[in-house]
DNA sequence: CAGCCGCGTCAAAAACGCGTGAAGAAACCC
DNA sequence: GGGTTTCTTCACGCGTTTTTGACGCGGCTG
């Protein structure tokens, strides 16, 4: 199910998304402002943010650039404003799409699935890679082969897809910490280490010498296909 | 140089759009109807396409699913009609964008960068050097070919990067030492002596006569490709 | 021809980063 | 509400990298 951030401070426009999108089947969040939408990005990891630009606290495109600095995830603005400079501004400070007010939500819907279409396969590199004896399925999340059943956590899912959405990159401890954990992590390598250890444990066929998940001494992490 | 493909049966639209695109440094294709733009997309193979509903000979949305048969290229729909239900049929039909007319050319621009930018990280190409019997490249920072495996430490790639990043010029040893291990080295040329050894060490075919990690003597270090 | 400077090399000390185990805190699920 | 899984946090040992010092060779210079 697809998760969506909606952020604005009008409650019944609010109202009005929320139960649309919720008859569509989408998880839906909200946020009044810019800082809360932030904080919930960070903590729910929605696949799509619909933004709109009159907030109370802070300028739209301070919120694109908030989120554009650790995350990839679609963001389409909503905005009363039609001035083609809010648009080049907006769009280039990273927002996929612009929509100015007042709007269809036939539309907001179409482009809604135009972005998170476009989002998805980029994540490239089949759902489905194979480490040591086991084959891991990333769009149903399961572990098949090797001698007893493997599970992974919320955590080990995410941190294992970063990796294997770059086969062969070289991904420095930041780079992981900002995706996986949020943008108010980065230097708590410990974590990187205690999660690699653990999803060689549960993958590699070798944990004290992996093959796939390796590590590049003071410098980051790479999947190895 | 980014390849468009602009579709519009109006000569003055697609006269004013190819002007401002080569302005911007865009190479800019051609076609004035459905069935000459699909046969331009399979034979130029465009980075993105500018498509006009209101095309003479068939319709916009039979247009979109031709290209969407065999193309992931991102298409921007520009259309006089703003009802709800076109914007909502081209862009399921796989349209990334919709724009009614009439629109800025600077709103164009933007949303043409914004798709581009979704559709780019798929194709990258890392900047690679090579150095007798292996190949280095920076952007992955792995080393391929030779006999056996090669790892560089993070000083080395650092040092050796900055090295690749002139090719054939010469740096001086102070120049190496501020920009590798920070601004208040200047003097310690036994570390360049010592971490020059062991990329020749690792990388060159002959260590003791190198032919592109270069010593020239009482001035600095070369990279000769 | 002798002296000097700079470079390559070796070797050892210091610093750093990684893997690991263990334990407390938090979240989650009946 | 109790029990279990999951996440966070800390500390220690070990291997590798980096730093540091010292030595010998060779070319240039006087």
């Amino acid at each position: 199910m697809t998760r969506v951030l909606v952020v604005d401070d009008e409650p019944q426009i609010v109202r009005a998304l929320r139960i649309n999108l919720k008859a569509r089947r989408y998880e839906v969040e909200t946020a009044p402002d810019g800082a809360s939408a932030l904080h919930a990005a960070a903590h729910h990891r929605p696949d799509l943010v619909v933004l709109d630009l009159g907030l109370p606290d802070m300028e739209g495109v301070e919120v694109i650039r908030g989120l554009r600095g650790w995350t990839g995830v679609p963001i389409i603005v909503l905005s009363g404003r039609a001035g083609s400079a809010d648009k080049v501004a907006a769009l280039d400070a990273g927002a996929d799409d612009y929509i100015t007010k007042p709007f269809g939500v036939d539309e907001l819907l179409a482009r809604m699935r135009a972005v998170t279409r476009r989002a998805q396969p980029g994540d490239e590199a089949g759902p489905v890679i194979t480490i040591g004896a086991h084959t891991v399925d990333f769009s149903t999340r399961t572990v098949t082969g090797g001698d007893h059943e493997v599970r992974l956590t919320p955590r080990e899912w995410e941190l294992l897809e970063h990796l294997a959405r770059h086969p062969g990159k070289l991904l420095s401890q930041y780079h992981l910490l900002q995706r996986v954990w949020g943008p108010q992590y980065g230097t708590e390598t410990n974590y990187l280490r205690q999660y690699m250890a653990r999803l060689r444990r549960k993958l590699e066929t070798d944990p004290a010498r992996p093959r796939h998940l390796l590590t590049e001494p003071a410098m980051g992490y790479r999947f190895a296909p």
